[in-house]
DNA sequence: CTGAAAGCGCTTACAG
DNA sequence: CTGAAAGCGCTTACAG
């Protein structure tokens, strides 16, 4: 696959058309067309000529007429409308990226990317690439509470995947959906952090308006009481000052020995944040509070001790939901899939629960 | 501009052509056409009613029609060649991909983006996109030694944009260009380390596969010469290892009194790299030494103690080389600009050098 | 298996 | 100022 081996084409080449192709190998041009895709309808001979020509001249079919034509533009969109200062430190996103590239590359698709605000200007963004047919089919991320876009995406008859953490579809969702076992994450969480005494858990997390932090807080209730854990729960921002205001608030706010033992941050920032208050306050990492990052990267690594953190193949969710979106744009209907499940890199920010007070009973050694 | 004005449509609505609008309104598919893009030849009465209908109907032309006979796709590329574990950690084209987006969001064009790896495979979209006409125009960041893109841009026939360090173009060179002004940093760092006493510098750049790397070794060379300073260029990979081992490599490989007392890092990581390697072998920040990290990022607000880093106004850099583009494509050229000069952000990693041995002279106090 | 033809939805000279 | 027509480069029934 060297680039080397393409081949080149004179300074300043002309645009090859299938009439060029069709001309020189006198057939028709529908003939070119049908041998180019693959389609039946010429001879194994034919089709061969037709495509050694093609690759001789570097052909390359004009994606305008094949969209106008054929009504698909082998492009996917993605709208991402978050807060510049959060998303271009997260790495979230460009992981995601990656992972749709990844998937892009082979099925020679493209990407059409478009970063907004948080005010609602994405939705005019939805609305004029579907009606420029722009796109074929959409990527939802950051699900929000009554997400307008599903409607819309609905109203416009454009295909999209949503990726959510609501296990099951709404009343009137009509939308494939990648699904993320948020369930299980908070398994191996609150596992974790149970087997090492602790009991008593902050948990720190981004907007309530994402359905996601909201099942998180929904199943981080139940499942803490399944396993009598106290779970306090303080909404924030995903920046580093709510982190750090809120971890404050946490491990101050209450009496010593009511304090939390670990945070759960909702993302890598907050969790450097909360890490980095904890000193502020006196306390000790792991010692006397441990912490933990919903979403690993590379601030979770370089970050001293390093932060526990939840890998959650990013990149391999990012490529599910794209081919799960090709799926969909081929006419495959009411598909829903599950996200891989995340792993746990456990790193020295956890560590066992601080001795209670004197009088509780602890294992031998 | 909420959302909530724009004009809604009934579920399922079908595309809406400017044949509907030319027989509804009784003219002929030109005068719409005309109308609609502000061209002359129309009434302003005509272009009133046509202007009108369109916007009540929810009109946007197909993209795909109006790349096929107008041969402009309204879109242009963005390929980037990088290794994910870095560029997923940096930052760096995220703050590019906000500037760019800003620029699209008030033209109404887009942004096909392909992250590829390092090997060359990059050129293969490149030359397909181009042939396909899916975009109208490349942005060329990360310019290599020799690099192979900008001839064939020219010999696809297809406008682009080189963000470059090098100050004169090649003699071959026909491409618009932006220029990243590395002496206005340069001078800016080492006025910054001087005036704090620092004489001997330890530069830990990226490849020197990268022409900006070269030009830095060069003008650092030059700079620190006319300085009194001598600078040890280190070349790694931008990785976090990489940093380390090339900081324990400076810090430790000479006798004490050799010793650098500041470290240039190539990039937000390898600053972050630098800094724990140097309390790792037993060095205070900025006590014993220095840190200064080349581009800005959360890596460097998070570290303790912060680092000194530049601002290069990427977001503003992004946005100067996409209206460039644009005028390339509109038929500007030899166009050549400056990128903004950066900003030094003085953080705690930088401060005096250490004292010198015992007979060195001292400014008073 | 192959070809002639219509059509996708625009833009753009070219006549009136 | 306005309209009829050709053309952009494909795909896709529809006849042979």
């Amino acid at each position: 696959m060297s680039s080397d081996r393409a081949p080149e084409v004179g300074p300043r080449s002309e645009r090859v058309t299938i009439s060029d192709i069709a001309r020189r190998l006198e057939i028709s041009k529908a003939s070119v067309s049908y041998a180019l895709n693959g389609r039946p309808g010429v001879s194994s001979q034919t089709r061969r000529r037709v495509l050694d020509l093609a690759e001789e001249l570097g052909f390359q079919a004009s994606s305008a007429a094949v969209a106008l034509s054929a009504s698909r533009s082998g492009t996917i969109g993605l709208v991402i409308a978050r807060d510049p200062t959060v998303i271009t430190a997260e790495g979230y996103y460009m992981r995601t990226l990656f992972g749709v590239e990844q998937y892009l590359n082979e099925a020679d698709a493209a990407l059409l990317l478009r970063l907004t605000g948080e005010g609602g200007e994405d939705l005019h963004v939805y609305r004029r690439w579907a009606r420029q047919r722009r796109v074929d089919g959409f990527l939802l991320y950051d699900e929000l509470d009554d997400d307008p876009r599903i409607s819309l995406l609905g109203s416009l008859g454009i295909p999209g995947v949503l990726v959510t953490s609501r296990q099951h579809p709404g009343e009137r969702d009509d939308i494939a959906r990648l699904v993320t076992p948020e369930i299980e994450t908070i398994t191996v969480l609150l596992d974790h952090l149970k087997s090492l005494g602790h009991n008593r858990i902050a948990h720190i997390s981004g907007p309530m308006a994402y359905i996601h932090e909201r099942v998180r807080v929904e199943l981080l209730t139940r499942e803490g009481q399944r396993r009598d854990m106290t779970i306090l729960h303080l909404e924030g921002t995903y920046e580093y000052d709510s982190g750090a205001a809120l971890t404050r608030e946490a491990l101050t706010g209450c009496g010593r020995h009511d304090r939390p033992t670990a945070v759960i941050a909702g993302n890598d920032i907050m969790a450097t944040a909360a890490q980095r208050t904890a000193g502020d306050v006196g306390l000790r990492v792991p010692e006397d509070v441990s912490i933990v990052a919903w979403d690993d990267s590379v601030l979770c690594v370089v970050a001293r001790p390093r932060i526990t953190a939840m890998d959650h193949g990013l990149m391999e969710k990012a490529r599910l939901a794209t081919d799960l979106l090709f799926q969909v744009i081929d006419g495959s209907t009411h598909l829903q899939r599950w996200s891989p499940v995340g792993t746990l890199l456990v790193r020295e920010s956890t560590g066992p629960a601080p001795s209670p007070a004197p009088a509780a009973r602890q294992d031998p050694a």
